[in-house]
DNA sequence: CCTTGAACCTACAGTCACTGTAGGTTCTAT
DNA sequence: ATAGAACCTACAGTGACTGTAGGTTCAAGG
């Protein structure tokens, strides 16, 4: 019924640090503590964990985990909200495998076309000096969309 | 010929501070500078940075675009190096696009069958907190394999 | 030549979501 | 009672930048 924090990081396929890490930040309430000064988690705690866990698999922010686990705990409020976060996930994510398709075209072009012979004709070392050789041009645009 | 800061910036698309922190790290030479004290670059410094930023842009990690750097300055070597990194590159690319897919497979479930109603019966809320009730389960593995 | 203000300079702190370390304490099984 | 695994706090480090404060230099117009 009660678990320690190693025990909880191996349900959730995390560390413990991480786990603290969400206590310290604020994210979750300050677990209960032993006489000792050490965590014990409940049935409860796990849940939330599990809810936390799970939205940061799919790439939400703290955040954003913030505002739907607030919504979570007022369940006669129109989701509309929790709809709009994971609307804007889901967009950034196609956002993100876009340009990531663009880039697996060109990487795939660069290596196919090396001879893997030396340096002066490598066709990598060529094409990331000369943005101009890509077959497709549109890779540039949002490098700083891409994560997670 | 010779080029500010700021106007290299411009052309490469990125902010002055990316282009100080490069020479901080010692990824590029120090720029030569004016008597005042201010940095100049010359072609050879802006197509270095070139490559550096088409390289990031491929998602390429700084470390990574060292050994590239490196390689590109041996040209009588052989390029087995540069394309193992642009082979492994391609790899990372391609898992991270996986990846993504099924993220993107349950967020647009998610968000599908999301009546928007109240929050009791969000189907947001309710999927996020048990991963049980995904359609594809497997999301869930390598999650920090998603960056850039 | 002088002034104005945009652009530059350094040094350092902050971002995100953790991860790692040092040095000490508690729990649990034998 | 003891051994050692697991826990605790506090703080520094990660990658690749971004932002800020407070001061200096540059180039154009008068």
């Amino acid at each position: 019924m009660s678990f320690s924090i190693g025990e909880v990081a191996k349900r959730l396929g995390c560390n413990v640090q991480t786990l603290r890490y969400y206590e310290q930040i604020g994210l979750v309430a300050p677990a209960h503590r032993t006489e000792g000064g050490q965590r014990r988690y409940g049935q409860k705690d796990l849940e939330h964990l599990k809810f936390i866990r799970h939205s940061r698999e799919l790439g939400f922010s703290l955040d954003s985990i913030r505002t739907l686990l607030r919504l979570s705990r007022h369940s006669d409020e129109p989701c509309q909200q929790a709809d709009a976060l994971a609307r804007e996930q889901l967009h950034q994510v196609r956002s993100r495998i876009a340009r990531l398709q663009a880039l697996e075209a060109e990487l795939a072009d660069m290596v196919e076309q090396c001879e893997c012979n030396v340096v002066a004709n490598c066709r990598v070392i060529e094409v990331l000096g000369n943005h101009d050789l890509c077959q497709h041009g549109d890779h540039h645009v949002g490098a700083h969309a891409v994560r997670d």
